[in-house]
RNA sequence: CGGGGUGUAGCUCAGCCUGGUUAGAGCGCCCGUUUUGGGGGCGGGAGGCCGUCGGUUCGAAUCCGACCACCCCGACCA
């Protein structure tokens, strides 16, 4: 396959646009791969897209070979559909209505849409089953930002199995995750599987693979001797010992006016901050006010406290502060509290210093166990400094872009819509599903991330808009040519810088873009028919006959 | 949704505070020229509802108000 680059629309730009940050939102739009529309919302360009679909070709191949066969669902969906499984209120979701006032949904995934269809399946004979398709998914996020890093609407494979039992949905889980591991290692991309948060609605088991990049949303943290990875928002780290004073026979009450931070507290007393505790009070879906305690030292990690209740929580306001404890945040502690207390594990053993929940006074020696009851969980959050809490070594942390996330939902969408079938002891028994998903221009983005130097992107071979950038430059236009015709008669994707421009552009060009292999041809050419080659990687060209391009290209 | 910021040429930005010729620069684009291998030089040219609406004023890119859009931090993220 030949491109001309003189007819190409590839607009690239000298500047970044001012407002991107992410390396990746940078390039992909210096070299015109991308355009945005609108917040959120982008135009894949033809070299762009080109890279999107040798990706989206990786994973077709993957899937296909665990037996996955390609369909394609529509967008436009019914609200019915949604409101069945109770999805409809997610605040993602976008809504629409057709000229008679009839309700639809842009789906953020398919779930509901592959389970209508899935109803089908009338006998344990036709299972398993791997179904999937890539389709365009609208989200209506609150805050996209980075590029292509989150957007509001993008292409997702997303995958649905369907099995008889636990056991089946246990093969087609492992079958996928098998699947994923051959996707990012074929990408060229470095991913690392994690056991993600498994959410409010019904996920069991879950994996997330997140590619450690410049930029993302997500904290990946894993033990430094790579025996240990996860999520930041599920990490178990261990917290260093504190130091801690003296015990006391009983809690101590002390004045403590206008101390109200925890630095303040523990100069003021002279204690280690890890040896005093943090009152974090938060109200759940229902009203209640809980109170979460965690080291003075540490963060409370919602997610988890979250996930400790089963209930979505948030920061309890002032008034709700001084209702429930009768005094103001700053002098809050578990003793004297009515409601429930979660501590986090760190509180399990020791004496620490608590808010007295008189306003201005504190307690020391507050012990959990002896002076308050509370339930214990991990609900803080990991921090640098943590030790691994499979070999005690120390714990990285680095941002990472979530760029595929796989899950058993069992039969969490069969059963609102009555999905089932009859199975071998000829009973009726609700389908068991598992669903898969994977973000080609996530994978795009991450790449650039972790691939690219000052002058541009370093395409991995497989996902390269092209293998080879011949440059033609003044006097070997026609070598040029004659070389990218050769090189594209022997299967190769060859862009050829045909342009009337200067070979400092060109060359700069080519930089941008990315492509494995460049190819120089110049007027030197016609006198002793080399050509200079070089990978992208290197900084250095290599000069040999015309008649070896095609051999090099195979060996690089 | 809370906080911060920005809207002027295709891109990056001056000008605004202190209102007043025809609104500027660099890059890019078009034409010409230059022996043209890392964004070169010279000459000429095209390109603007100064985000939108309203107000103040003899006069608004500039001052005031509302709105819209976009970016960043946070909340949110089955």
């Amino acid at each position: 396959m030949l491109a001309r680059a003189s007819q190409l629309f590839l607009p690239t730009l000298r500047d970044a646009p001012a407002d991107a940050e992410a390396v990746s939102h940078k390039l992909l739009v210096r070299g015109g791969f991308i355009r945005q529309l609108s917040a959120g919302v982008w135009t894949f360009l033809p070299l762009g897209w080109r890279v999107h679909q040798k990706i989206v070709q990786i994973i077709r191949e993957e899937m296909d070979a665990i037996g996955g066969q390609e369909m394609l669902m529509p967008v436009l969906t019914p609200a019915e559909l949604w409101e069945q499984t109770g999805r409809s209120d997610i605040p993602e979701i976008f809504h629409l209505e057709d000229r008679t006032g009839r309700r639809f949904v842009l789906p953020m995934t398919h779930e509901e849409t592959i389970t209508f269809h899935a109803k089908e399946i009338q006998s344990y004979r036709q299972l398993p089953q791997i179904l999937y398709h890539f389709a365009v998914k609208n989200r209506d996020e609150p805050r996209p930002r980075g590029g292509l890093l989150r957007v509001r609407e993008f292409i997702m494979k997303d995958a649905y199995s369907f099995d008889r039992d636990d056991e089946g949905l246990d093969i087609s889980f492992r079958k996928h995750a098998g699947a994923y591991d051959r996707i990012f290692e074929r990408c060229g991309l470095e991913v690392q599987p994690v056991q993600a948060e498994s959410g409010m609605m019904g996920g069991k088991e879950s994996i997330d693979y997140l590619a450690p990049s410049g930029s993302g949303e997500n904290t990946l943290v894993t033990c430094e001797h790579g025996d240990y990875a996860a999520d930041l928002e599920v990490a178990h780290g261990i917290p260093r010992p504190p130091e801690f004073p003296a015990q006391l026979a009983a809690p101590a009450e002390i004045h403590t006016p206008d101390v109200t931070t925890i630095d303040a507290l523990a100069a003021f007393l002279g204690v280690d901050t890890a040896a005093t505790s943090k009152a974090m009070p938060v109200v759940t879906s229902d009203g209640t006010v809980v109170l979460g305690l965690v080291r003075g030292d540490d963060r409370l990690e919602e997610a988890k406290l979250a996930a400790a209740l089963g209930s979505a929580v948030r920061p309890a306001t002032v008034d709700e502060i001084r209702a429930a404890f009768g005094a103001d945040p700053g002098s809050l502690g578990p003793i004297g509290f009515a409601g429930p207390v979660v501590a986090d594990e760190s509180l399990r053993e020791g004496q620490f210093v608590a808010g007295a929940n008189t306003t201005g006074w504190h307690l020391r020696g507050v012990e959990a166990g002896r002076d308050f009851a509370p339930r214990f969980a991990d609900i803080r959050e990991s921090k640098d400094g943590d030790a691994c809490p499979n070999c005690g070594g120390r714990l990285r942390f680095q941002t990472a872009i979530e760029v595929g996330h796989i899950f058993k939902f069992g039969s969490r969408y069969s059963e609102p819509l009555d999905a089932t079938f009859v199975d071998e002891d000829g009973q009726e028994k609700l389908l068991i599903g598992g669903s898969y998903g994977i973000g080609p221009g996530r994978i795009m983005a991450a790449l650039v991330e972790q691939r690219h130097d000052e002058n541009g992107i370093v395409w991995p071979a497989a996902v390269a808009p092209y293998h080879a950038h011949i440059v033609g430059l003044a006097g070997g236009e026609e070598i040029a040519a004659g070389t990218a015709s050769e090189l594209a008669a022997y299967g190769f994707d060859v862009l050829l810088d045909d342009r009337v421009g200067r070979a400092g552009e060109k060359f700069a060009d080519a930089d941008l873009l990315g492509c494995p292999v460049r190819v120089t041809v110049g007027k030197k050419s016609v006198e002793d028919n080399a050509v200079d080659v070089r990978s992208r990687a290197a900084d250095e060209d290599t000069r040999i006959p015309i008649t070896d391009v095609v051999t090099w290209m195979e060996e690089h």
